[in-house]
DNA sequence: CTTGACGTTGAACTTATGTTCAACGTTAGC
DNA sequence: GCTAACGTTGAACATAAGTTCAACGTCAAG
């Protein structure tokens, strides 16, 4: 089979196909005199596996050192591990986006229970300030200073101390 | 205020700082004139945010759009457009997430459901074959194709037809 | 024999979000 | 006045997962 035959089947354009090979993720493939890849039908499978696993969460990084160049003879132990761990991240994931969604359906209640006789801008300040003051974590500001808010910008000074490092992450 | 002390109130870097400057998330500060940048207090409060709204998952360049040089003035109508997709995304999300937490949950157990008298590599050829039946949606094969996994390799030819353009996504 | 489709390569480009570096200027404390 | 800490710039580097391009070779049909 040739890399474009092999495209077809699998839905990957050629291009992806050869950077597999380019980064290990396929083994060397057999050449024709020519020099043409030529593909055992096998390789369709592979891909599909790479591709579900792809989709699963899996960089191909993680998938070049699982993956045995012989299907038959998989590191269960490997395996079982990196599935594990992958559900384990997708759970931590979960609970991220359950905890953004929460804040931004909280935001936008915020926003739209604008009391009547309330103007659009005291209504912002509103709105931020419960917001700071409900992600007080990474900010070194009091609620005081969302004041500085107030058309009256009444410039209240920022509380020195108790700051944090900028820690290159 | 310098950007030194701004990113200890904030817990960013400076070079982070300087970076949301380059690409016009943040205005173009005041400079003193030994051309130090000299931030009024309000800057935390803009930092905050934008740490915040990345935190719910909104890119750099979605919330530089959203975000209103005086913080008085919001645009309400895009603002809450922005929210309601970002919702919609994240929901999005959790269905994919979901799905392959799903799908991996069954592979774990498919794997461990191994018959005492079954060796690993016909578990392996069990599994790959029920994996592959379970996800035929963009790989042409057929679960005949999976023999190709058998010890004896025999070599089933690969359907032609009903195969997939290889499009750029 | 020509034309178009397919194949090959290496290198450069892409996106998003920054970091790191070199070379230089400024400032505060001693 | 020296030194350390801080500030400035532009450019290059990093990551992941590819795509695109130019320049070239091969093959099948008409």
């Amino acid at each position: 089979m040739k890399i474009g035959e092999l495209a077809q089947q699998t839905g990957l354009t050629t291009s992806k196909i050869r950077f597999y090979e380019r980064i290990g993720l396929l083994k060397t493939v057999d050449r024709r005199s020519n020099g043409y890849r030529t593909y055992p039908p096998q390789a369709v499978l592979i891909l599909g596996l790479i591709t579900t696993a792809q989709r699963a969460g899996f960089t191909l990084d993680e998938i070049r050192t699982l993956l045995p160049s012989d299907l038959q003879h998989w590191d269960h132990d490997a395996l079982m591990d990196a599935l594990t761990r992958k559900i384990a991240d997708i759970e931590a994931l979960q609970a991220r986006l359950a905890q953004s969604k929460a804040h931004l359906l909280r935001l936008v209640e915020d926003i739209q229970a604008r009391p009547e006789d309330m103007d659009c801008a005291a209504n912002a300040h509103r709105v931020l300030t419960n917001m700071l003051m409900e992600h007080p974590e990474n900010l070194d500001v009091t609620p005081d200073d969302v004041r500085l808010l107030d058309k009256t910008d009444r410039r209240l000074s920022v509380r020195k101390g108790r700051s944090k490092k900028a820690v290159s992450p």
